[in-house]
DNA sequence: CATACATATTGACACTTATCTATGTCTTGG
DNA sequence: CCAAGACATAGATAAGTGTCAATATGTATG
């Protein structure tokens, strides 16, 4: 049973940036619009455009269309399988300790 | 209480390559010298060894020298510290989606 | 419809990354 | 001590990344 290791180092690359993993935290807390996270942010727009795009590239972010404004969320079940492959390397790493 | 996303950033990006993510996950089933790593892939010794420092230096991974050889293990206080993370902002989508 | 506003795209640029070949360093066996 | 083997370092290079300014696109409002 091969895993989908391109798919998993994606997923860590979208996080792999301070900015991003920053991002992802905020929307862990529920659906933020881009004008929203610009604000934390020392950064222009077309670089946080930049940003949200690899992040739902990935898989790790929603986005949908709101008038004028795009509103992103955490992608729940690509969350879950990033939290799997985390929690299955954990388990070996018990096991092949006891 | 702010979180360490810079060295979180530092964890991810060292996942965040398909080569590094698989050896990662080879080191969860225990410890491996650097020679039984390399023929599993097709790169060079110097390419192998070049991944191995971002490996370590991410923290994700030690290192000891057993005589000729070098042996890697996964760090398993940094990757419960990775794991904390993950199901710290899966526990946030929970909450948030209530 | 014209304007304002939110976001995306483009092009440029400096910096970083992944890879190789060549070479250096360290350890062990003879 | 010398040679062989395991690993690291250096230098080169092509490709990728993060950033910005400028511009385009799409949408709501008067």
């Amino acid at each position: 049973m091969d895993k989908n290791y391109r798919g998993y180092a994606l997923i860590m690359k979208a996080l792999g940036d301070e900015t991003r993993v920053k991002i992802f935290d905020m929307l862990s807390k529920g659906e933020l619009c881009a004008c929203n996270i610009l604000e934390e942010f020392d950064i222009t727009q077309p670089t946080l455009s930049y940003h949200m795009k690899i992040l739902c590239d990935s898989g790790l972010v929603n986005s949908r269309k709101d008038g004028v404004w795009m509103k992103y969320s955490v992608n729940r079940s690509n969350l879950n399988s990033l939290r799997k492959l985390i929690d299955e390397i954990d388990e070996n790493v018990q096991k092949s300790n006891k």
